[in-house]
DNA sequence: CGTAGAATTGGAAACGTTTCCAAATCGTTC
DNA sequence: GAACGATTTGGAAACGTTTCCAATTCTACG
């Protein structure tokens, strides 16, 4: 059986609640005493029961990542295991212990989610990929438990969220081609009910309105987060009656599917189109050519999202952030307009 | 405060014992009584308290999934993603939860270790990317946690694991290549400190030798795991005096690389050059030209490594299992040697 | 209907902490 | 050195289960 700290007192010849408190930041404890138990629990090798502390404080010291493993995003996004390395990272670094579930988006989503938070078994939980009217926060806000989100979060009362401002991004990106000649640019959007979908086609009307241009509504395709979404949608704006000379793609994963759906047409990206992608994945630097894409902090956007759960946690206020998204300018956008082949 | 065993019993007119064995399992339980339990259960909407039960069981059923951060494996490596997946999926699946640790090879990855496996916080681990001589099997050998692995554990009997054959692997492909005329092939190896490493430098000896020929030393070029490696690595093999015609890289992410870096000298591969990843991951179809590669079946194998983790901690008997890959035949390696471009 | 044996049931004790209150000790000041 | 408040300390009770044993209730059979 384990030591205990029972164990540790009696080594020590102390009570048992000054050993606790020893543990437990070692408030009004004699330094003496202090050390003569640290001894104690050194040399018993002493390791405290999480369960029997749980328990009684009736919370644990433990993060809930919760994702959907079906819904849109791929399994092999890098995306995700960027945001997976971030949360593990800094939830050990900050003494939580991190709980990760999936469900399908369809079924038992909520059930899972209740799992999850019924008998303290986290004590926070983070979302990623927030959906409008998303059935998930609503059911922790009910629930009282302290949640963060990667993505806006619909009441803003609910929980603070980490948000990337997909809308400036995009219009960002709608001027840059712009600026670089091009009349015609197709947009690959994200599947309507993620939060963050409906901002980036705005983004790109914002842009449009900007060069007092008329968006052609055909050059808007909404796909959804796989690699061959991002294919068959360039299939479908490379067959326009006016293909665009420019494409944006929402995600960096859909930009890689573009990509092969262009060479395949014998076309090159850099030469005879651009391409913009989104998230700047460590990926999006290696194509040929290289990407020109919206940078999103992934790894930092995780730690501090743990780091604004934990204070949510403990009952600190929290405000929700909103990243500007950058513009990483790589060759895929190089040319400009005039240059390309084809072009007037 | 919560609704707790208590509540239900009084409810059902029951006794404690009772509902407990309802709970779990329903042992001894008549028909009629335990409908009872359930329906006071349902109406007071009781949920158990896994903390309550894992101190009383002395343990949880929860899985440890620990990951070297920083090791040589990129963060963004759809590998680890769609592993995270399976086991999430399955661990949920099978009722238990998962908790993911990381930390990185160099420091203090022993010390999370302990914290994770103290006090019963976890019943079982999954490790992956397993090292020769890797402290991490020594560690929880010697603390009798059950566990089990992605990758060849040393002492056999320490733990069961699932392998794949990268010599065969690599064999294959050597052979392949060799079918299709090929002479000199790079090989692109793994950081040394992996077991897979020197598996597939032997596979690739293998091949070379079941078709007589030398290995030439120089072609074999030990890399790590990010896609900047395998770059570098192919400009190596591309400036030897005598280069390749075709290249095997020990991951599909060296691949990425490989193929970039070709792409920069101008070449073109399957017109001018030869290659073949390992692993299969989702992009590897989708890059240009599509990649041949060895295929790992990742997702499987991680929901198999729960399933096996989970007998082992009931105590049944489990047997390590080696799974052949399978070499996917894609346009990089479509054209034989005789017709690439530059060939004698 | 009685009885043995099996199946079911009730409830006390225990798991290892934390938390609270009361008791003991300390340090100051008069 | 007495008195007093502040600090430290000890230990019982409680957290919500599981698990055991003994007690009770069934079932089947003569």
């Amino acid at each position: 059986m384990a030591v205990t700290i029972r164990d540790v007192a009696e080594k020590a010849g102390v009570g048992l609640g000054t050993v606790s408190r020893t543990l437990n930041g070692a408030a009004h404890v004699r330094a003496a005493t202090r050390a003569r138990i640290e001894a104690a629990m050194r040399e018993l090798g002493f390791q405290p029961n999480p369960h029997a502390s749980n328990l009684k404080r009736a919370t644990a010291t433990t993060i809930g990542f919760f994702f959907s493993s079906s819904h849109h995003r791929p399994l092999s996004d890098p995306f995700f295991s960027t945001l997976m390395s971030g949360l593990a990272d800094e939830a050990t670094a900050q003494g939580y212990d991190l709980l990760v579930a999936s469900a399908p988006a369809d079924g038992g989503e909520l059930e899972k989610l209740e799992r999850f938070v019924a008998g303290g078994r986290v004590s926070g939980v983070i979302l990623t990929d927030t959906r409008i009217n998303d059935t998930r926060v609503e059911f922790l806000r009910k629930a009282g438990t302290p949640f963060v989100a990667f993505g806006r979060v619909k009441p803003a009362s609910a929980a603070p969220c980490i948000d990337v401002d997909g809308r400036l991004g995009v219009e960002t990106a709608v001027k840059h081609l712009f600026a670089r000649g091009h009349t015609a640019i197709g947009l690959i959007g994200l599947p309507e009910d993620l939060t963050c979908a409906a901002d980036r086609v705005e983004g790109y009307r914002l842009g449009y309105a900007h060069a007092r241009r008329k968006v052609d509504e055909h050059a808007i395709v909404m796909g959804c987060l796989t690699e061959s979404d991002g294919s068959r949608a360039t299939e479908a704006l490379l067959s326009l009656p006016k293909p665009p000379t420019a494409i944006i793609a929402c995600s960096d994963v859909l930009a890689l599917g573009a990509l092969r759906a262009i060479h395949q047409r014998g076309l090159e990206v850099g030469r005879d189109l651009a391409l913009v992608g989104f998230d700047d994945i460590p990926l999006a630097a290696h194509t040929s050519p290289p990407l020109t894409t919206l940078h999103q902090p992934i790894y930092a956007i995780a730690t501090d999202l743990v780091r604004m759960l934990i204070k949510r946690i403990n009952g600190e206020p929290v405000a929700r952030k909103v990243i500007k998204p950058e513009l990483i300018e790589r060759e895929s956008t190089a040319r400009p307009a005039g240059s390309l082949r084809g072009s007037p």
